[in-house]
DNA sequence: CGTTCGATGCACT
DNA sequence: GTGCATCGAACGT
């Protein structure tokens, strides 16, 4: 089932935190790849200087602006492309980005467009990592600035829940790669999952579950 | 274990 | 020109 409209139309970290067991799904020509998503960091608003809203209104973070549940994608680095889910209304610019996957269809062809670029072959790369990381994911899955501004509720680039709902715990703690932000407790991920980016015992502020 | 650093392109000041 | 919502290899302890 795919989440409608109305689920990203709610406060940030509530999307947050129901997205995690949720299933990340990108469908190409070249096959159907999917993961469970198992780790997310919320970024909401233009006080919120880490968000990309905080300069105001750009070219560039238009798509925070716009309607809760379209895919915001952007480069970065040089060399990696993050995608995230935006949230509320379009008079509250923010977004859920998604760090971390499990991987779970097509894993055969994340492993190819991992490989892709670098000088190693494909069965390298072990599977727990495929999608660990946000610029890890959006690669395995194929997701490019050609994604940016999807509709999450449509056919290609879209959202779902499982057929069987997880019970994961759930843990919250301070986002990852930022300079400013950092005392918000906006990380929300699966402790002690294989998936997981950054290392396994940082800081933890708050734990729950996804039910 | 830990930290540093290069790759690499573009939005924004 | 500066600074990234990164990654992984290469170091140091």
């Amino acid at each position: 089932m795919t989440l409608p409209r109305e689920f990203y139309d709610r406060p940030t970290l509530q999307v947050a935190q129901d997205l995690i067991g949720k299933s990340l799904v990108h469908v190409t020509p070249a096959g159907r790849t999917s993961g469970i998503i198992v780790e997310v960091e919320a970024y909401i608003g233009e006080a919120d200087p880490a968000c990309h809203a905080a300069p105001g209104r750009t070219k560039r973070n238009a798509p925070l602006y716009g309607k809760p549940g379209i895919a915001y994608v952007y480069f970065n680095y040089g060399m990696h492309y993050l995608v995230n889910a935006v949230t509320e209304g379009i008079d509250s610019p923010a977004a859920v980005l998604i760090r971390a996957l499990e991987p779970v269809e097509g894993i055969a062809l994340m492993r190819k467009r991992r490989a892709r670029g670098t000088g190693k072959a494909a069965a390298a790369f072990d599977q727990n990592g495929l999608c660990r990381g946000p610029g890890n994911l959006t690669k395995a899955l194929g997701i490019a600035l050609a994604q940016n501004k999807l509709d999450l509720t449509g056919q290609e680039l879209f959202i779902e829940a499982p057929a069987v709902a997880h019970d994961f715990p759930i843990a919250w703690g301070p986002r990852i790669g930022i300079n400013v932000g950092t005392e918000q407790a906006w990380r929300c991920y699966v402790p002690g999952h294989p998936c997981v980016s950054g290392r396994p015992m940082r800081r933890l502020v708050a734990v729950g579950s996804t039910r």
